[in-house]
DNA sequence: TAACTTTGTAAGCTTTACTGACAAATCAGC
DNA sequence: GCTGATTTGTCAGTAAAGCTTACAAAGTTA
């Protein structure tokens, strides 16, 4: 059965260690990485002092107040008034985050039919929102269509925009080239350089599941340092963010897990084989198989989504060991989420897993009222204009 | 090493890092970082010139003539002569690491019976080897052979020592305390601490297969920037590195995988369930399955480990799906692993994950001439005290 | 031989964070 | 109520790091 010639086929994609652009650092960096670290403070704490700020950074209160100074002159942050408790000492001055400072434009185009998009203030809070039947559009159609959501969004945006940020499905660069995205027939789309030429604003596009894991480790304050996002659509998507950096992979497909085998005697899957994870708990085919096999059954709905949920498990528990994750998060429609499934995706985890590799770990569905691919679009500009992670 | 006292001055570079609260950064902490940039590209490139790093760093000439000196002052690098091809321009002065500026001691508590160690160069070649009877040791006896290890190798070391490095299996934490060490019976051990106060000098501890993770990415020159390796030995360890950080875990348990069930009707477990991984690949298993069914049938062994490669390929296939993994490496007895192991491994990812997953992937069998989980102790310590990756 | 290129260094400048000192505002104790 | 302790934030001056500009040295090319 061993059949060598397989093997030297494959020794010879050696991946070339891209050896990236190991940048030397100057003072200037050094000043924008206090800077992006007084704004990652604000925005996770809140309203804090000077003083606060320099213990919390190590750095000196003449420092930090220079920097404070320079953001607030620049409109990012404000004071705030005194801090009203009683403790010895000359009362501090507190200063916050503007989340008024700037819009971003967000936009989700991870769904079937529809591209969605948002206007957000820097807190995550959505001002507008816009929506445009993306239909069937493929290519430089859909591109238009996207566009065009885009300038509505740009339009309607209250304040000076910090970025565009966009969730797609597909196999995109960290520079925003989507090189594979199946969906739209988009083949080496430089989409981010498009938006970006035609607004005049930053543009940043991730892969759908990779922004949502980005946006929960942003915008919820519960979540831990690394995380596993799980995201159910036509597809199954995944995001991993690891101690607060994201994933992305050596050919940018991080994630792509819709077709890892569950079972090889499984359904046929479209790619060709059988029995791949998106056969088994892709929402089409989840909710076509309890139409067809339970309309009126509990029990045998719960069964179904159990044996769902049971396969994620089996998928998630090597993932889970090997990076010694504590926090996973499914996305997707919550009615057939909530329940049997999860419970299901976590007993499965605990039953197949080391217990120092389960005794942290927790599985929530994502609440619905956030729009998560939307906060990971805007997270994605978050993090690469302001350095807020 | 000569003097002991004087290893309190050997902080190369920084204390390494606690990340407690993000620190901020100064002047000084930036020019250790490009200090640091100057020691990896030499150690990777081997002889370049000034002008050549200025150019793959982006600083100016000047910049990295000033630290270039300031290393070389300090014995770590050293002029090479010019270089001698033809091109327009002066000719460059090479520079280049000193591999015999400091000694590395490099300790492996891995194997049941024995410790050993080795001491190295900067450039990984090993120049003194140890090795002492840890028998079925525990506890506090256990430390103090290792300890005694480390003295021999220490006093055997032809230079100054730039740290002790030490593999282990178990759950260690970053700053070398090793939380669960089964087979040793540690609990809450803080061993890097206790060699570094023995001997004066800064020690490192990582659990086995993460270290080697480490160690094949510092050393392999082959090897990609997000590697996985598979170590096989009592159990069934795993390292992964990311965009060349190592992945720790949320409880400092990545890559504790050899309990993630592969058949749920399999064979007993130690740990009390049915067919974990380690009771289809670890070599205990392998090696009594193989004398016990397959004594002299080739056609049995084979697919023996055939189905102990597909297993380990089940397994892997969810992983390198979801970080997009091209470099998986498995360590371990060579006559077991190479040939039709090997080739289950790859051809089960193959079959079990997306195109665009595994088409760049290639499954390795170590080299066992070099001693991987040593060179990952070094690794350790040229990490964290030189910052080379 | 002259022009051009590349390398490495020197002097002076700019930026950044640090040190030390100090005023302001509050609490704690007498 | 007053004094001392504590904390906050700012100012002036200092140290360190990298940058700019200029230049000599050493080679290739026309």
């Amino acid at each position: 059965m061993t059949d060598p010639t397989e093997q030297t086929v494959n020794r010879v994609v050696a991946a070339p260690r891209t050896e990236g652009p190991r940048r030397g650092s100057t003072p200037e960096d050094n000043r924008l990485h206090n800077r992006a670290l007084i704004l990652r403070s604000l925005f996770h704490a809140g309203a804090v002092s000077r003083a606060d700020l320099a213990r919390s950074t190590g750095l000196t209160r003449t420092s930090i107040s220079a920097l404070v100074n320079d953001l607030a002159s620049e409109g990012l942050i404000s004071e705030l008034g005194l801090r009203d408790d009683s403790r010895v000492g000359k009362p501090a001055n507190l200063v916050g985050l503007r989340s008024d400072a700037y819009s971003i434009i967000a936009v989700d185009l991870s769904a079937d039919d529809r591209f969605t998009g948002a206007v957000l203030d820097l807190s995550g809070a959505i001002v507008a929102r816009e929506e445009i039947d993306g239909g069937t559009s493929t290519g430089e159609d859909a591109v238009e269509i996207a566009l065009e959501l885009c300038g509505r969004l740009a339009a309607a945006a209250p304040r000076r925009i910090l970025g565009f940020g966009v969730s797609a499905p597909g196999i995109i660069t960290p520079d925003g080239v989507v090189l594979e995205g199946v969906y739209r027939d988009w083949t080496d789309l430089p989409l981010a350089a498009r938006i970006s030429e035609r607004f005049g604003a930053p543009a940043h596009v991730g892969n759908d599941a990779n922004a949502a894991a980005l946006g929960v480790r942003t915008y919820d304050r519960d979540a831990a340092n690394s995380l596993l996002v799980v995201h159910l659509e036509h597809g199954v998507g995944l995001g991993v963010v690891i101690d607060g950096v994201l994933v992305r992979g050596e050919r940018f497909s991080a994630g792509e897990i819709g077709h890892v085998t569950v079972d090889e005697l499984g359904d046929r899957c479209g790619c060709g084989r059988r029995g791949c994870l998106e056969t088994v708990i892709g929402t089409q085919h989840l909710t076509s198989r309890l139409a067809g096999e339970a309309p009126h059954d509990v029990g045998r709905r719960d069964e179904i989504l159990e044996d769902a949920g049971r396969a994620l498990g089996q998928v998630l528990a090597p993932v889970v060991s090997t990076l010694n994750l504590n926090d996973v998060i499914v996305t997707g429609p919550a009615d057939l989420l909530t329940g049997p499934f999860e419970y299901s995706v976590l007993r499965t985890l605990r039953a197949r897993t080391f217990p120092s590799i389960h005794e942290g770990l927790r599985v929530r569905i994502a609440d619905t009222s956030r729009p998560l691919i939307l906060l990971g679009a805007a997270a994605l500009v978050l993090s690469a204009e302001l350095g807020i992670t």
